[in-house]
Parts: C-alpha cells; structure tokens; sequence
DNA sequence: AGGCAGCGCAC
DNA sequence: GTGCGC
DNA sequence: GCCT
C-alpha cells in the first residue's frame, strides 16, 4: 500500500519544503543525539583551526590593512574568531521597537563623526582592519575582555511591543514586509531621549573594548523596550509596519478593473452553463469564498451550483485537485450529511449534501481549476484535462520499486520538528497551507487574464504576434506602454514572461512527489556540472514547477500527453526528457535518471562539497580529482585549494548549514539595524524572508530622506566588527563608498550570547534611488527576476539591482548605457516596464504565456515617481505619453471589451 | 543553432 | 576570462 | 533541460 501511486502525493507538507526538512529533520535528531559531543569536537576542531590559522591570520589582517595602503594582498580582512568570545552568560536584550524617524535624520549622530566630513573612507578601513586584528587579539581572553553584561531578561520597563513592531515580522511569504523604499513609518519612531542616548552610545564607539560595549549599549538600550529573546521572536524592525495596501488577489482583481464596467447578464436564465448542475465540494483550497465566487459565475451564465449532490440532476462534481491524493477525504465528505442546500448555510457551518454516505459515482469529478477556466472563458470547456480520477488501484496499488517505496516513506513520514530544534517559530507547513489558502480566494476572478493569453497562443501558435484583435487587447492589459515600449524589436517577439502574469493560480500540493523527484534530479544536474548544466537544473527546475501548478494530480503519463497534445500551454516546460522520465515514474514508480544519480557515490562527494559555500561544481571535481572524499578529507589534506572565501565557510560549516528560524534573522537584522541607526539615526534596514526558516539573513540598509548618500556602510561594518558580531568577513563590494553607488558585503555573524551559532550574513546599502531595485531583487523570486529582466531586454532596457538603463546594442553587445530611470518604489519598476504590479507573495507563481507584440498602448501611468533623469530621457518620455494619449482611447475600449 | 539575467568580487 | 554567489 |  505504501506504494500506490496516490499515497505518493498524500505529503500534507509543501513540497518545495519537503526535501529540505527532511535533511532538517536528520540533522536535528543527529545534532540532538550528539549535541555535546559534537559541540566539544566543533571547538576542539575550531581550536585547532585557530592555532594553525591564527598565525597566518593576523598576517592576512595587516596585509590586508596594507594592501589598502596600496599593496595587493587583501586577503583574512575580517579575522575568525572563537565562538565564545562573548563570554558565558550574556543574554542581550533588544527592544522591540527602535525609530527611523524621519527627524532623526537632522539630529547628527557623534557616531558619524568618523564618518565622511573626517576621515578618507580608506582610512577607515584600514583602521577598521587593525580594530580587527586588535579584537581578534583582545579575544583570546573573552571572558575578561569585554563588558558583556548579564541580562537577567525582562527589561525593566516591559512595555508590549508596539503592533507596528510584530506585523510585519509574521508575514506570510514574503508579504509581511516593508515594501518598497516608503517613508519611515512615524508610528515606529523613537523617543528623542532614546535617539540622544543612542547617539552618545555610538559616539563611545572608538576602540575595540568601546565598541563591545557599544553594541550591548544599543541592544540593550531603546525606547522602553521589550526582550530581544523572546519566544515569539517578533523582533521589530523599526522601519517596518504593516500596511497592506492592497490585499492580495484582491487588490489584483481590483487594480485590473481600472475601467468600471455594469454588470451584465445578471440572473440570466440561459447562457453559456445553462444545463450545469454543479455540485462543489467544500474541501481544500475550496473556501466558502470560492464556492460564492462559483456559484455567482455560473448561476449568472444560466448554470446551477450546489452543494449537494442530486442523483439524476447533478452533472458535474467540482473539488480541490488535491483530493485526488487522498480519495477517502471525498468518501468521507459524502457521508454522514444532513440535507441543507443554502449556500449561507453551509458558510454559518451547516452540512450540505447527500444521504448516500457514499462516493457518488457516474458523474464526472473535475478539479476547481475547471470551473474556474469555465468561468474566465464563459463556456463549458472539455473536462478531459481536468478529471479527477480516482486512483486506479484503490487498494490495489501498481508494483513500485522498493527504491521509490523507501523515498515515499521518508518523505511522508518526515517529522516536523525542525523548528522546534531551532527554538520555535512558525510551521513550515502551516505557512505554506495559510500561504496557499490565501492564494486561492479570488482565484477566479484574478485568472481570467492567463486564461485569455492562452487561448490567443492556442488560436494561433505560428501566427506573427500583434496581428489580431485579442492580442492587442491582451497587450493593453498586461503591458502598457513603459519605457521600452517604442523599441522596434518588440513586436517581432512572442515570449513567455512570468513577471507579466497577472494570475495566481497556484494549485494545492499536486503532483508533489513527481516534482520532488524532478528537483532532486535538477539538483544533481547542477552538482556533477559540465556544459549547460545550469540550464539543465533550471530545465527540470521549471518542469517541477509545471508539475505542481498544474492544478490536477496526474496518475497517469497519458494525462499529460493529452495534455501536451491539446494544452500544450499548460504543460510548457515538460520536454521530450522530462516526459520520458515521467512515463517510467508513473508506470514504476522512478525515475531511471535519478536512480542512476542518486546511485552514483562520486556525485555524493561533489554535493558535500558543493555545500560548502563557494565551492561549485568545478571546485568540487577538481577535490574529487585530488582524492578528497569527505569534508574530513577537506579539512586534513584540502585546505590549501580552497579559496579564502571557502576555508572560512568550511570554518564555519557545522553552523551555517544549519538553519535558522525566522526570529533569529529578526535579530540579526535588528542588530545590523541598529548600529546602522547609531551611526546614521534614519538609516533603515529591512529584510524580506517570508519563510519561517532561513539559511542567512540579507539586510538592505537604506540612507535616510535627505541623506541619499550618506556613507553609513563602511562605518556599519566596522562598528559590527568591533563588536565582535561580524566574525568573518567573505566579500566586501563597492567600498569606500561613492555617492549613488550600492555597498556590499558578505560575511558572517553571530549574535551575543551562549549557544548561538554563526550566521551567513548579507548586508547591502542600497542609496535612494536604487533601493526599489535593490528590494525588488531580493525580493525575488530568482525565476521572477530572470523573467523580468528578460522582459526589459527585449524592450532594450537593462534591469539589475543597480537600476533599470536604456542600453544601445550592437550585435547584441552593449556600446552604450544610459543613465539609469529613477524609480521609487518597485511600483515604479513595473509601471516603468509596463507591466502590471505583483504582490511579492505572487512572484513565484505561474509562467503564463503572453505577448509582446508592440509594447505600446494603454494609458502609461507615471504617477509622478518614475522621473526620466536626463534631458534625452526626458523627451523619450515626452514622446511615449503623448504616443499614449493618442492610442488611449482605442484601448481603453479594447479593456472594456475584454472586461468580464 | 542559439538563447537562457546581470552584476561584482576573487582568482 | 572563469568561477562563484546572489 | 526547454523554447523559438
């Protein structure tokens, strides 16, 4: 039984996180099971690591610092240091809210006195390089050293946490923060005397002593501040509050129907579902709000919705598509009903249905999905691509390789208790179920777009693009003019651009163990390397995605040839390879491929190494090559061919292949943030991890209003090595600092206290005018991303977190780049483009297929903040808006007509 | 057959 | 120019 | 690896 093909997709889980949580889950129990030991063997090693590095360390340091003086060395700039170079007992205490108040921007803290009217920002490199080395040193007695102070827990003031503080920490995925470079909120402002007493926290940090005590100062001081150790771990970011502006897939459906339109055919007896009866099942992702949203639908196009099920009535049964994992859900549902059939009814918590107590049978299943594609096109579509077909063993389930049998049994048995390892936070899977469900309300309406894409793309799928009617149309919805839109390339290409879909039709968990199986298989691709090979792992990358939204549980490889056959939209990105493997995991239950794979023991080696960070697939095979088998191996024998960057990460690589729950990268981040607002009271920090778990933590920090270049990082990053909170540095871009240009860095933390572990830490300055870019990019998702900045090409602009540029090309080579246009706000981005905004939560949905065809059209919305930046830009601008107006109205009638 | 994102660091 | 990470 |  464990083999039936429908058990294989009964992972309640998110499947993205399966895998992960899995190797969690080992690794917890393992940790657990040998905390001490391995703790003791970690410092024994980490000694040992110490006293061979040290030497050479300490000479990295100053070479560094003279390197900067004009030599070549740069290497070791940030020292290792001991895990316990806090001392034992530290608890810090961070309060939970901490002000970028706009004002604060005007009072000068002494902190930035070093800052850009003082010293020549190499200067303060290298004096921050030798506080380095002098901390390091300082370290070796950590106990004595540093002013750490006991914190015996709750601040003396108690205060709740302002709401403004926890909102926005406990998003969903990615929704939960601070979008965009919007003023700092006044609600989370700090006290004046708070902000005085930061700045003269930050003016004491000089040295190296000074500055531990600096950084206990800032976390432990703050306006009547909560614990920063709290369970919860809503930890504030300062700068961020909720204010969801636009809810979801609502405030998508509304922005969509820009033009009101009256409601037609309302109550029409006859119409496109006129002879429906439709029985929904209220099931999984199939909300009372969906039923509402179906049952307007199709009563408006002549139909019948119910809940209940009448024999010789009822044509169709509509439920979620995952039910098809797990068919005794419906058995169960159709039992045991009572026999109201109000909709209301069934909302207030009534039963709805049938007396049958059994599974209806005779009447076709179909997924919502079906109904929601009626509802976008206004007609009865074939259910074939829709079916929900009860597994065809159901207790007789097709032979499986033990192999798969074994997988299956992991995977579905993997215990959640990763987080609590980690020290609480929120569920994966609860995440991704409220995630999912969120999703889901609205989908009907939100879709209808995709829906209308596709149908063009089928009518004519070699037809140039921009010749009929519904493309255009299309065109004016999705794409409205933007900076790129007079480029003569566009018009000639048709594309799929995920950034351009409006929809978000992600379907529940279907097909998770298929996918699963196809991202394990895309992993192994990129680890054993070679040409192509990452196109290979986003090959099957993608393909697991179109699996998983496909909205129906596939049994069956015929399924999806029909599929490919009548829909090939729907199953774009399953290629002749994927198929293939796809047909032997439906018909066996495996995949030949990833049999042999996962069967190979070199492939196992490149991947351990591979987790060591930069250490690639190159790196990998040239260690395999020198006979290095294990991370052991490494360690003794292998050192020397790894870079500096590597040797730190291995270093390290007990910690930062742990993961961390999402409080604690609220922590981090919070620290960062606050010694940034010590050296620059205003500067803002913010991060977007939706996740509850993270494997780092990037910090964007943003230069307060009207100090759009305030040269904060260097001084930021010095501060947190005196402290002792960087303990390692990996890379250092952009510094010193030049006015309108990003800073990075790269390195890794760890906060104050026993028991923490180190941290891959990524902190980023962004000034003013790139930070929407900068946030859109991490925002992510890397698919997302790729696919928008695909879109600005052929739109012959250039996107990166550096800025959005119209770039001249020959041969496709860039000859000439213009200044970048000023956005904002990520709004800015996309209406820059001409696309229509995403919720960051949407970003990592669906490729729809769309069109490019002239790019122009629709009325243009500038909103005042996409400013064009020089004089040419400017008239570019000029032109296109009028170009605009000119064609408004054509497309605004074109909208009209594509409304509902 | 050619494209698949773009960038900056380290080497 | 390549490798690597983001 | 997939798509054009």
């Amino acid at each position: 039984m464990a083999s039936s093909p429908s058990v294989y997709h009964q992972g309640k889980h998110n499947p993205f996180t399966q895998r992960f949580r899995k190797i969690d889950a080992i690794r917890t129990a393992l940790r657990t099971a040998v905390a001490e030991e391995l703790a003791q063997q970690t410092e024994e090693r980490r000694r040992e690591t110490h006293r061979v590095n040290a030497e050479n360390k300490r000479r990295s340091a100053t070479a560094a610092a003279a390197a900067l003086d004009g030599k070549t060395d740069s290497s070791g700039i940030f020292p290792g240091r001991d895990s316990d170079g806090y001392g034992s007992e530290v608890s810090i205490s961070v309060p939970c809210r901490l002000g970028c108040d706009g004002t604060a921007s005007r009072t000068r803290s002494a902190g930035s006195s070093g800052g850009r009217a003082v010293s020549r920002p190499r200067d303060r490199l290298v004096e921050l390089l030798s506080t380095a080395a002098c901390v390091k040193q300082a370290s070796a007695s950590p106990d004595k050293a540093f002013g750490w102070r006991v914190d015996s827990g709750d601040g003396p003031e108690g205060e709740q946490e302002g709401a403004s503080g926890v909102a926005s920490t406990c998003g969903g995925r990615r929704d939960g923060h601070d979008r965009g470079p919007t003023p700092p909120p006044a609600a989370a402002s700090v006290s004046t005397e708070s902000q005085s007493v930061l700045a003269s926290a930050g003016a004491k940090g000089g040295g190296a002593k000074t500055g531990v005590r600096f950084l206990e100062d800032i976390l432990r001081l703050g306006p009547k501040g909560s614990r920063s150790n709290d369970a919860g771990g809503a930890l504030p970011n300062p700068k961020r509050k909720s204010h969801p502006r636009r809810g979801g897939c609502k405030g998508e459906a509304s922005r969509t129907q820009t033009h009101k339109k009256p409601r037609q055919g309302t109550g029409a007896v006859s119409g496109p579902f006129s002879g429906l009866s439709l029985c929904v099942v209220h099931l999984g992702s199939v909300t009372n709000n969906t039923i509402k949203t179906f049952k307007r639908g199709v009563c408006d196009g002549g139909g019948h919705v119910s809940m209940r099920f009448t024999p010789g009535d009822t044509t169709h049964i509509v439920a979620d598509a995952s039910l098809a994992a797990s068919w005794e859900k419906l058995d169960n549902y159709f039992s045991g009903w009572g026999g109201v059939d109000d909709l209301d009814d069934a909302v207030n918590g009534g039963r709805v249905g049938l007396k049958s107590g059994m599974m209806p049978e005779g009447v076709p299943i179909v997924s919502n999905e079906w109904l929601s594609e009626c509802l976008r096109r206004s007609v009865v579509v074939a259910t074939d691509a829709y079916r929900l077909i009860p597994p065809p063993h159901r207790s007789a389930p097709v032979a499986a390789s033990s192999a798969a049998a074994a997988r299956q049994q992991q995977r579905s048995s993997t215990p959640d208790n990763q987080s609590i390892a980690a020290g609480g936070g929120i569920l994966p899977a609860a995440a991704a179920a409220a995630a999912a469900a969120a999703g889901h309300i609205g989908l009907a309406s939100s879709t209808r777009l995709t829906a209308a894409r596709n149908e063009v793309r089928g009518g004519s799928t070699q037809g140039t693009a921009g010749q009929s009617t519904v493309a255009a149309d299309l065109e004016s919805m999705a794409v409205k003019g933007g900076f790129g839109a007079r480029n003569p390339d566009v018009g000639k290409k048709r594309h799929t651009f995920h950034c351009q879909s409006t929809t978000n039709s992600r379907g529940h968990a279907v097909n998770s163990e298929a996918a699963d199986m196809l991202e394990d298989l895309a992993k192994l691709c990129a680890v054993r390397g070679g040409d192509g090979s990452v196109f290979k792992e986003r090959g099957f990358k993608n393909a697991a995605g179109v699996l998983k939204r496909l909205g129906v549980q596939i049994t069956n490889i015929q399924q999806l040839k029909d599929l490919r056959k009548h829909e090939p939209q729907r199953v774009r990105g399953l290629g002749d390879s994927v198929m293939k493997e796809l047909a032997t995991f439906y018909e066996e239950g495996r995949m030949y491929r990833l049999d042999e794979l996962e069967a190979d023991p070199k492939l196992k080696c490149l991947k351990i190494f591979q987790e060591v960070g930069w250490v690639g697939a190159v790196k990998a095979q040239q260690l395999y090559d020198q006979g290095i088998r294990s991370i052991e191996d490494l360690r003794t024998k292998g050192l020397h061919l790894l870079s500096e960057q590597a040797q730190i990460c291995l270093n390290r690589h007990e910690d930062i292949t742990q993961r961390m729950p999402r409080s604690e990268a609220a922590e981090i981040e919070a620290v960062v943030t606050r010694v940034a607002q010590s050296i620059c009271p205003g500067a803002c920090g913010s991060y977007r991890r939706g996740k509850s778990h993270c494997g780092d933590v990037d910090v964007l920090i943003r230069p307060p209003e009207g100090q759009e270049d305030s040269p904060v990082f260097d001084d930021l990053i010095k501060r947190l090595v005196e402290t002792g909170f960087i303990t390692d540095k990996l890379t250092l871009a952009g510094s010193p600092h030049k006015p309108g240009k990003s800073q990075s860095f790269m390195g890794i933390c760890k906060l104050p206290g026993k028991g923490r572990l180190h941290r891959r830490v990524d902190i980023k300055f962004y000034p003013t005018s790139l930070f929407a870019f900068a946030v859109l990019y991490f925002t992510g998702s890397s698919h997302f991303n790729r696919s928008m900045r695909s879109f600005a090409k052929i739109k012959g602009l250039k996107l990166s977190d550096k800025g959005l540029c119209r770039v001249n090309t020959v041969n496709g080579e860039e000859v000439h780049r213009f200044p970048s246009y000023s956005c904002l706000r990520e709004e800015d981005v996309f209406t820059a483009l001409g696309l229509e905004w995403r919720e960051p939560k949407d970003r990592d949905g669906v490729q729809v297929q769309a069109f490019c065809s002239k790019g122009e059209g629709g009325a243009t919305e500038l909103s005042g903040r996409v400013v064009p930046v020089t004089l040419e830009q400017e008239q570019q601008h000029q032109a296109l808006l009028e170009q605009d107006r000119l064609e408004a109205s054509d497309y605004e009638d074109a909208e009209l007509q594509q409304q509902e």
